[in-house]
DNA sequence: CGCCTTTGACCTGCGC
DNA sequence: GCGCAGGTCAAAGGCG
């Protein structure tokens, strides 16, 4: 298993992908003309109207994700915590915890997988490598991206330049920096029932890894089948269609293109919302595992099928059914950190006022998880403190090598058997 | 057996 | 009305 696990706001994550860039539309981006550059480089363009997008860093040659698949290279956020990730950071704050742009194409290669391939969370770093704050490689972008955990604000006046922070409080801004907010406002309330269009844009694979003639498509919780693909004229690369297949009669739909100006783009575009909770277990797990065998040569395919069949673990030790009065609303994977654009600006304004919240549903894992949690001493409200609720706060310095196997819960402690390294 | 991808055919919207 | 392009359908076959 890989790499490296951002905090999630387990209580409050309902987020998507979406949701997360709403967030970055309704004030809290920065946006950064330029190409990103560096391990970790997000940048954000941000048309004055109505459309933005996160442009991450080519991997066209693979090198940051040499198995090709950008989300793939994602490990679910529950299922990667790195071991030496232990929080903290900020010291001044509490619940707040730096996260690093420190992978290395070789951690890379070695973690394969994570949910931001560029990203690593790491304590240590902050307290003890302050330096790499400073790298090069952050400080290209003023950057607020997305993440099921929250914005990653670049921006931040008060925070060490060139790191990423998590801040599960509030988005702060200055520059060269990235953060991570796990706010409520940002996950609490997530989705407005709505039609619009949503375009991802994330790093593509390489096209050599996919199978057969197909893209591979990034991993999401979702599981979703393919309908048809199609030339798109004035582009060399076809669209794939996918629906939803979790759920017969879900309207959700995607569809899957190389951006043609950057073929080392993918550009997902989420249409419908799903009218479901989180996949069965069974629809997730069978998804994904065929997804990962499209690209059996891909070790990070093997931790896809681990986060769904985490996932699954988890269901089954609660021994529930699905969940349909849970909560959910996304659309886009929940752990992508990213840029959407609504194609309705109307829409995202009022995307924007979260003035019509659909919480009916919540994500099943996330109200497992929670479950989970209650079992634990207490909830807290903050949900970095909930996941990680010792060590990763952020007076933790210093903490330097926490067993962090000792504070996940042990519905967890599966996704840590591997003994994978997952130093910084 | 169920779910997947592939792929040609069909449908629909739009511009001329 | 025609042609084009995009989106969807559905049959065929593969996979676990």
């Amino acid at each position: 298993m890989c790499s490296v696990f951002e905090s999630l706001d387990m209580d409050n994550f309902q987020g998507d992908l979406t949701d997360v860039v709403r967030g970055l539309g309704s004030g809290h981006m920065t946006s950064s003309p330029g190409p990103p550059e560096g391990p970790f480089a997000i940048s954000l363009s941000t048309p004055p109207t109505s459309d933005f997008h996160v442009d991450f860093p080519s991997v066209a040659n693979s090198q940051m994700n040499p198995f090709g698949d950008p989300f793939v290279s994602m490990t679910d956020p529950l299922l990667s915590l790195p071991a030496n990730f232990s929080g903290a950071g900020d010291s001044k704050s509490n619940n707040s915890f730096a996260v690093f742009p420190n992978t290395t194409v070789d951690d890379h290669v070695k973690n394969q997988c994570s949910v931001f391939p560029r990203i690593r969370i790491s304590q240590r770093n902050i307290i003890q490598d302050a330096s790499k704050c400073n790298s090069p490689a952050m400080a290209t972008s003023s950057v607020t991206a997305a993440s099921p955990w929250g914005m990653i604000n670049v921006d931040s006046p008060n925070s060490p330049r060139n790191c990423l922070l998590v801040d599960n409080n509030n988005i702060t801004s200055s520059s060269s920096q990235i953060q991570i907010s796990s706010c409520p406002q940002n996950f609490g309330i997530t989705r407005r029932k709505g039609q619009g269009k949503k375009v991802v844009c994330i790093p593509a694979p390489a096209a050599a890894s996919s199978r057969s003639s197909g893209e591979i498509v990034p991993s999401d919780l979702w599981a979703w089948r393919k309908y048809g693909q199609k030339p798109i004229k004035g582009s060399p690369y076809p669209r794939g269609y996918y629906r939803c297949s979790s759920s017969k009669g879900c309207p959700a739909r995607k569809q899957v293109e190389r951006s043609r100006t950057d073929p080392n783009m993918l550009v997902i575009t989420y249409t419908s919302e799903h009218n479901h909770p989180w996949p069965t277990q069974r629809n997730a797990l069978a998804g994904s595992t065929r997804s990962s065998s499209s690209s059996s040569s891909n070790p990070c395919s093997k931790s896809t099928i681990a986060t769904t069949s985490a996932l699954s673990r988890v269901s089954q030790n609660k021994e529930e059914p699905n969940r349909s009065h849970l909560p959910f609303s996304s659309t886009p994977p929940p752990y992508v950190a990213k840029a959407v654009k609504e194609e309705d600006a109307e829409e995202r304004k009022d995307n924007m006022e979260f003035d019509d919240v659909d919480d009916t549903y919540r994500p099943e894992f996330q109200h497992q998880l929670g479950d989970f949690f209650a079992d634990l001493d207490e909830l807290e409200e903050d949900s970095l403190t909930m996941l990680l609720p010792q060590g990763f706060s952020g007076d933790n310095s210093g903490g330097g090598n926490l067993d962090n196997k000792r504070m996940i819960p042990d519905v967890f402690s599966d996704f840590f058997d591997d003994d994978s390294p997952r130093s910084l």
